[in-house]
DNA sequence: CTAACTGCAAAAACTTTGCACTTTT
DNA sequence: AAAAGTGCAAAGTTTTTGCAGTTAG
């Protein structure tokens, strides 16, 4: 569905061209948003980097996430404990979450466009992010509890 | 479309049903989630009914909104600084979030209920609370920005 | 060289928790 | 009387901020 290189390139291309600078924990965070298939945390992708980047901060990969979602790259995931990010699909797209495990995965509705311009007639809104959540019980955890 | 009233009396029988006990506090709070038309957040709920009874405390009110939403009875709205609730319509609808001003609107937009049974389909997921959010500018921070 | 970035630590903000006291039933 | 609820304060989390030192361009 795609290609974690061809993302990475993408986004090194988007921060160059903002010229943001390229620093190696820039890049490191960058490789891990690309590459991961699932929708990581702040806190998991800090402490994958410093695997590599002992000295990384977390207030490094705040700041640099903040950055990447302003640039439209990375789309954030709101839970109540904290944010999971997801910089595969920058486009929005519904995400189901396991109440009970916290699994995250994509989930395959198509947002009807015709729908949405008729709730901006009818709100006034001017719609610029939408965020699809369902909450569940995945695969898993429908068994086992 | 609804009655702050008749909304008001199914909570109470709600909590009566499960042996909840009445005290004044718990239904002041329901009072206000019944008869409040916007989506107060926990911190307004506190600073209202502060006005009747001064000792409330930001604990009970979180303890009892916990209540609620485990009764099913109110709709949490998660967003990035706070939460704020929805004790009109305990079903699911979409809501719509000013990202200037963080005013909160009611989106009138009707959940496909055969895409969610397709997407349970094709994900396993057993889908239990869905939640809709579009964020964008309202109508007065259109003009005004 | 200099503007941007990092990293540390402290701050900020919301929410939860423990426990003694009070109140509903 | 007993179980449930309240309220205070402290703790717990995630995220943000300030600033001095470092570094990419």
């Amino acid at each position: 569905m795609f290609d974690p290189e061809v993302r990475f390139d993408e986004l090194i291309a988007a921060l160059k061209e903002r010229n943001f600078r390229l620093t190696p924990q820039r890049v490191e965070l960058v490789r891990l948003i690309a590459t991961s298939e699932g929708h990581p945390s702040a806190a998991q992708l800090y402490a994958k980097i410093r695997d590599r980047f002992p000295t990384m901060s977390q207030a490094t990969v705040y700041k640099t996430l903040a950055l990447l979602k302003e640039m439209n790259q990375v789309l954030e995931i709101d839970l109540r404990d904290d944010s999971h990010y997801d910089g595969n699909r920058p486009g929005p797209h519904a995400h189901l979450i396991c109440t009970q495990c916290n699994k995250i995965m994509d989930g395959d509705l198509d947002l009807d466009l015709s729908s949405i311009r008729k709730l901006e007639e009818t709100s006034g809104y001017q719609i610029v992010r939408p965020q699809i959540t369902f909450y569940g019980l995945c695969p898993d955890c429908r068994q086992g509890g």
